[in-house]
DNA sequence: TTAGATGCAAAGTATTTGCACTACC
DNA sequence: GGTAGTGCAAATACTTTGCATCTAA
């Protein structure tokens, strides 16, 4: 995404109007590398435009989408996501906790080819899947954990006698 | 996907069991590069099955790509696909009419790497925007149209005595 | 016999739409 | 002054859940 001020250049170009919701909205997209969803993005400018309607940003964002001023994507949990780098690049999902980054360096080619497949092309988005650094301890420490139980509940099925029946 | 008999062999080894609905889904599934979501699938369906439920096709599907059998995407257009290619390939999508197809020569890397900035990878899913070969027919000629109206649009107001005013 | 699967209805969640009002150009 | 934008409420669309019933193993 462009700075503000060109973004705003832009919108009245466009024959659009500026109003303190846009720009609003646009301040807060510009410097914004989570990834938010219009229900995030409204929940927090809501503390600063008490008024400011979900309507209203969805309006904003699409209008930006269809502009070609930010990229829309959906992560596979059911939400529209929103990503103001419109160069191409990857993101990073993770499949535990739902956090989105942009990843480090350019997977796969830097430029879109103009036609594949008979399509021509307009844009890319690629969505890596995994698990993020603090959800990996966290499964990891699951999996030993389970690891334990199956190892333990083993041993009890192995000397039936012990355990479930008591000493005959 | 594998085929349909490997696939309820899989299912029964994973503690499921072999209903007709699962076989119908299943079967309906493997030879189909068109991407379904779930409700496709079913009004698809039902004309073989009757009483088989969205909610079922909704259990089967996600119980497969949980399995890791299929793969699960979001367009962008708010809907969940169903990919039964579960090998890395990159989605066409076509921004006018939705259609999905198969990307025919692998882009990007054919072999995700194991981690991505700090990421344990474990996907990846690559959407390719742009326009069908029907749709680019149906843009290039509306975009003539267009402009053919405001040539003559123009040309009316390069001289209005002929047009809006009539002779003086 | 029993745990998984089915199917109906209902709930939940995300996004869009209709419409009157406002305010930017 | 006209048009795009705003905000509320309602509508829509998609997917999941609760639960009683059924059935494959």
């Amino acid at each position: 995404m462009r700075p503000v001020e060109e973004l705003i250049e832009r919108l009245q170009a466009r024959g659009g109007k500026v109003t303190p919701q846009r720009v609003l909205i646009y301040r807060a997209l510009a410097g914004d590398a989570s990834h938010p969803t219009a229900e995030q993005l409204h929940a927090r400018l809501r503390g600063l435009l008490p008024h400011l309607s979900l309507t209203t940003v969805y309006a904003a964002l699409n209008d930006l989408a269809e502009a070609g001023e930010l990229r829309r994507f959906s992560s596979g949990d059911g939400q529209v996501h929103y990503d103001p780098d419109t160069r191409p690049h990857a993101e990073l999902v993770c499949v535990r906790c739902a956090r989105i980054e942009d990843a480090p360096a350019p997977h796969g080619q830097a430029v879109l080819p103009e036609r594949v497949g008979g399509f021509r092309v307009v844009g890319r988005t690629e969505l890596i899947h995994g698990l993020c650094p603090e959800c990996q301890v966290a499964v990891d420490a699951q999996d030993a954990q389970d690891a334990l139980a199956a190892a333990a509940l083993e041993a009890e099925t192995q000397r039936p006698e012990t355990a479930a029946g008591g000493s005959r």
